[in-house]
DNA sequence: TTTGCTATTGAAAATCACTTTCATCAATGT
DNA sequence: ACATTGATGAAAGTGATTTTCAATAGCAAA
């Protein structure tokens, strides 16, 4: 049975010797609440909607702890705003993005993860990351 | 027999009513000189040696001129820097990138790009462009 | 608990990488 | 040559972070 992402960042502050805030247990809150690909500043927006103290700041730096504490992922959509993804232990998927109405939509594909290894195995390489985004049009936009 | 981007670019410029400068072909010299995946900063600056007076505005202009007329396409590796890199007509590929030394392969594979447009498909996407980029270590790297 | 040492916060300032503005220039058509 | 209008470069403006810094708040030793 795997960890819920709550434990494993506490786990993660603790093991770094790092302090437990009131302010990082409500930003966890927040981006857990939610599985939307959001910025930090939607994110902080939502927050400071309950919490009109905290800051941007803290917002920001929190979020950069849940990616090294590998509960969360950064990505780059290509529109400016650095976004924060929920990471599943052992899971991947990649993205297909509607170019008229936003909306993300995920997907994992074994046959393509494998074709990517393969292609990157024949070029020497040894491949430890990798982005695939699908822009287009979504079925709703289409019609 | 297909023509130069030189030539491409210079057809644009007439067809669009916009002026044929000086500093346009300073730039797409430098542009063209190079198949790096060059930033407007480093193209910037490689230019400046030779041209001390062009400006970073003129160079950050005209490589928008060269994505609009077809010869360049501008392009995003997450460094949080915009590149640019040629196009060549009906031609596609996708990177594979050295995290180590930063080197930048081309690859294309037509398996892979079939696959995409399969899961779009399934998804009830109609699919215009996408990104794929792997990351890894390069074979000079490694060993 | 109280104390003392640091880590954390939030507001504001600083950065970064563009992007736009504007007075001056330089292509181009007549 | 002249007028018209787009192009240029320096500098100012933007938007999204990223860093600084004085004030707080965890945490652990006493
Ligand atoms: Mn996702
Ligand atoms: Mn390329
Ligand atoms: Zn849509
Ligand atoms: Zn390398």
């Amino acid at each position: 049975m795997k960890k819920s992402k709550r434990k494993l960042f506490h786990d993660f502050i603790a093991r770094k010797g790092l302090k437990s805030t009131r302010q990082r247990d409500i930003v966890l809150d927040g981006f857990l609440s939610s599985d939307a690909h959001m910025s930090i500043e939607e994110l902080y927006l939502k927050l400071r909607a309950r919490h009109p103290n905290i800051g941007y700041a803290t917002v920001y730096r929190t979020l950069k702890l849940f990616s090294e504490s590998g509960i969360a992922r950064e990505i780059h959509f290509g529109d400016g705003q650095t976004r924060y993804e929920h990471v599943a232990e052992g899971e991947h998927h990649d993205h297909l993005l509607c170019t008229r109405c936003g909306e993300v939509m995920e997907f994992s594909n074994e046959a393509i993860e494998k074709l990517q290894d393969e292609i990157a195995e024949s070029h020497g390489y040894l491949v430890h990351t990798h982005k695939l985004e699908l822009y287009g049009i979504c079925p709703k936009c289409r019609k």
